[in-house]
DNA sequence: GCCAACGTTGGC
DNA sequence: GCCAACGTTGGC
């Protein structure tokens, strides 16, 4: 039986955490701390190890996909919930039923020219995305199959300009 | 810096 | 359970 194949989207902050950032991590992997909505929580929990990421910049100059990473630990307890001096410290979640999640994830690769928004929105394929929809904040969300096989061939033909 | 869209909180 | 107030996200 063929092995599923996940594919999601993960928002991050250039000036917080870039994938030039996630490259340069140890063994190129990072834990991806201070999630705090319950949807993309969620969708963090049912990754799987194998699952691939598109990696975003947002409030970027312009906000595009940068590249990709993949899923190498499934869904364990955020460690800054607990801590009092974290930003995403959150004095509501108890330590013996956490309430937020993460996940491990490890740089694959960057993509040579960044696949900024209103590139994205030009795409008939594209069209029922979620981070195309207006108003989308989700931070983690799930990628259809058709939207990353033409993510990438849209990629491919950048990168060959 | 603006502001629309969204999620959460808490009074009732 | 409703919903106003508030805080946050993120494109522009």
């Amino acid at each position: 039986m063929a092995v599923e194949r996940h594919y999601w989207l993960m928002k991050s902050e250039p000036d917080v955490f870039s994938i030039d950032d996630l490259a340069r991590s140890p063994k190129k992997t990072t834990a991806w701390d201070g999630v705090r909505n319950y949807q993309a929580r969620n969708y963090m929990r049912a990754m799987k190890v194998g699952d691939q990421v598109l990696f975003y910049h947002s409030n970027a100059n312009p906000p595009s996909v940068v590249g990709i990473a993949e899923v190498v630990r499934t869904a364990y307890p955020d460690a800054t919930q607990f801590d009092k001096r974290d930003v995403h410290y959150d004095p509501a979640s108890r330590p013996d039923q956490p309430r937020w999640d993460l996940v491990d994830i490890r740089f694959v690769r960057k993509f040579t020219v960044p696949m900024a928004l209103d590139l994205l929105r030009g795409r008939v394929g594209l069209k029922g995305m979620e981070l195309l929809r207006k108003g989308s904040r989700l931070s983690v969300q799930p990628v259809r199959v058709a939207e990353w096989n033409d993510i990438l061939q849209l990629e491919r033909g950048q990168a060959g300009k």
